[in-house]
DNA sequence: GCAAACTTTGACGATGGCGTCAAAAATGAA
DNA sequence: TTCATTTTTGACGCCATCGTCAAAGTTTGC
């Protein structure tokens, strides 16, 4: 039962370390340093698991950064989802910001945007990885399309849903950028609701309950 | 008069590199691989100067980011400012977005935006960097509320200048992401127009010429 | 109970980065 | 002419990273 260990402190046989609290620890290292700044030994002391043992595990650091974006990405868009899904259009987008904002100036340092600092690390230019990158942006812009497809929204657009949930996607990406030269949360707030009123601007605006 | 050499072939006493180019070869190395991912030997090698002569010259490669970095932003801002000055509002813009795109998908491979690549650097975050990303921002910011003040603009935008001008130049950012995942000029310009469209979805649109 | 498969560990050599330094030589001012 | 200044060069020591490997030990399946 209780594990032994030899004479060098040594533990084997099956995976010693608890994969979902290592994994999450190594995300969170991704996070803030971003890919290319990120060495196996940063990984390796980030999560108490030797070096050997990652690479034994999830060969690569590419491999590795893929299997945690992935889950990264899964929460991302899904929470992303959850705050579109209002009754009110001008509320889902606020929202819908609110979300990204809160998400990219949690921590301390603030850890900014997992897939745009990836998105611009020149270190991190494989083509699986801009390949999840892409495959997270689409799956956000769906979801956005859908929000600004529904009844409620349509006669409001200064543009088809397809065309803004594309702006608003860049959008979001801007604010990402601009949080890292700016570290102003509210700043980023109010140039969102500037964006949002732009969209709104077309048609009868409902009064606010 | 000829410079001489002595036995390691070694000349000495004045300045032997051509400043302007080798600036330039900096920048450019600086752009394409980010200033994190580039070490003094890559500058050294890029340039044909030595490691030790840019130490000598440069203090160390912080400082000659600031200085490169400057005139990029320089040239940057005086461009954007040109394509800006144009009688139509919508022409001024397109061109605004042109500019920025066409800057950053020159190259191959395109180099991208340098700016943004260096906001999101996690090894480029000195404050004295941040400063200057923020400077040349601002100025960007700057340019942009001139141009939608004047009178042909006032009257035709869905938000403020101020806020329209925020608005702006966050998208920008956005785009310098989007370019980097998509690899789509013309999806950028497409997204641009669209952007475009929004804002000026206010009132009296003039007929195209 | 035995063998095969798996995990952990520490060490290896190669590579490359960093910032510094002294030697060598050319320049320009006194 | 002389001498202080400047520039270039190559080498220095230190440290970190990389990917791999064999040894050791545990677990599982037979």
């Amino acid at each position: 039962m209780a594990s032994k260990m030899n004479y060098r402190g040594v533990m084997a046989g099956r995976r010693q370390f608890d994969e979902q609290h290592t994994l999450g620890r190594i995300l969170d290292v991704f996070w803030h340093q971003g890919y290319g700044a990120t060495s196996m030994q940063d990984l390796a002391t980030a999560t108490g698991v030797q070096r050997g043992s990652l690479y034994n595990a999830y060969q690569d650091k590419e491999s590795l950064f893929l299997r945690v974006f992935a889950d990264y990405a899964d929460a991302f868009v899904a929470d992303a989802g959850t705050a579109l899904d209002q009754p009110d259009v001008r509320r889902a987008l606020e929202d819908f910001f609110d979300f990204t904002i809160n998400s990219m100036t949690r921590g301390t340092p603030a850890r900014g945007c997992l897939s745009t600092k990836t998105a611009t690390d020149t270190q991190a230019d494989a083509e699986p990885i801009r390949a999840a990158i892409r495959g997270m942006l689409d799956r956000l812009e769906g979801a956005m399309i859908e929000r600004l497809s529904r009844p409620d929204a349509a006669g409001r657009l200064t543009v088809p849903p397809a065309e803004a949930a594309r702006v608003l996607v860049t959008m979001t990406r801007g604010t990402v950028v601009m949080e890292r030269v700016y570290q102003d949360p509210e700043r980023l707030r109010a140039t969102a609701r500037s964006m949002i009123t732009m969209l709104l601007a077309g048609h009868r605006e409902p009064a606010v309950t």
